[in-house]
DNA sequence: TCCTTCTGTCACCGATCGGTGACATGTGGT
DNA sequence: ACCACATGTCACCGATCGGTGACAGAAGGA
């Protein structure tokens, strides 16, 4: 909100990269701010301070402006698992509640989850898709060499869970409780992650 | 060219409770189509084929329009509980899977509550707490006269597990799956189903 | 120096948005 | 008959949307 004047007709930084990456940032802000809605190259450039008509020179429209921008979005932990000892519910657990702090911080992924929860454009599925494949690429390092429990359809639990959080998140956010269980305070996210942590030892063993 | 037109401009119901429904249904079929972007006064106006004129003088406003459609959305199960015996769990998991049933084959309630995650408006925070209520009463009648097991916070068990059918659904609908996991077919659903299925078993117990 | 290319700025277009005033027409009371 | 009112229709307004053409100034090579 601070800064960006242009009083005389010829002022600017004259630097593509730099203006490129405004507009990326702006981008995420407005997304942060206002959600989905709302967001469009007039309010970008405005944010931006720059002019929209660079959106079309440079990116070629917003979409691609957006792919651009969840591009540098697409290293969300990766430090949750600094220190893979414990057992694999251990693990999992540790790692899901990392992931939870981190979403319940990031108002840019939590506007972007709802999002994909209401349309349904090329451009979110790309970036969905490079999460997704984030997301893949960490299982392993949870799993480790263990096996699941028998009887127990891991992949699918895991999504439910996940699912649970991500919901329960932008329910929070927005609507601030869910189902009639409050989630504004901290103590009401400790006894949601109280309820989240009994689900996963109940289902791969309480250690 | 003095005067021009102004011919035959007669031809309608003329029955403003019939026109009021008429708003009513094609709020909804506008929200089923395009969910809430796209959705005003426009779009909703041609829907129904009247005037937008008598929005704002029927109801006084879109918003009020569409508190109006969300009182005739609030009895969404009732059903489901026809036959209420078992033990708890069992009776908590015939209603649940009722409620997926039900959830995924009715469009407006799955916009209605994307829409509830991107934004947090005074007329969706009334849907919302009649359709809470609604949930309300049905707790006592599933809870009955048995307690959940000692050491389980069931509302908050509930909720997350509530939110997960809600999160999957939803991308079921938009995305066709979440985190690797696939929900297209019917296959896909039941697989989820059982998931489900398991988490309450454990919770409840086994029976 | 001249010329080309790139960066940034601004004005403008058509379409669409929410919202309203003016008006034609039907209906019911007296 | 007349009149008051409710219902429906249409044209129009200002604001904002995505998108583009025209232009000014800076950078750099010859």
């Amino acid at each position: 909100m601070p800064d960006r004047k242009k009083a005389p007709p010829a002022k600017a930084t004259r630097d593509r990269e730099a203006t490129e990456q405004r507009f990326i940032e702006a981008a995420a802000r407005v997304i942060a701010r206002d959600g989905a809605a709302g967001l469009g190259v007039n309010a970008i450039a405005a944010e931006a301070g720059a002019d929209k008509k660079l959106i079309y020179r440079y990116f070629g429209g917003l979409d691609r402006l957006l792919e651009a921008m969840g591009a540098n979005t697409a290293l969300w932990l990766g430090h949750a698992l600094s220190a893979p000892q414990g057992s694999y519910g251990e693990r999992l657990t540790r790692v899901f509640l990392a992931y939870a702090d981190n979403l319940r911080s990031d108002p840019v992924l939590q506007k972007l989850l709802a999002w994909e929860l209401a349309s349904s454009s090329d451009t979110l599925r790309r970036i969905d898709a490079a999460r997704s494949k984030a997301m893949y690429m960490l299982m392993p390092k949870v799993r480790g060499d263990e096996k699941p429990p028998e009887g127990v359809d891991a992949p699918a639990v895991n999504a439910i869970l996940l699912a649970a959080l991500h919901y329960m998140t932008l329910r929070g956010a927005t609507m601030g409780g869910f189902s009639g269980l409050s989630l504004k305070t901290e103590a009401d996210w400790q006894r949601a992650m109280s309820a989240f942590k009994g689900l996963l030892e109940r289902t791969y063993g309480n250690d």
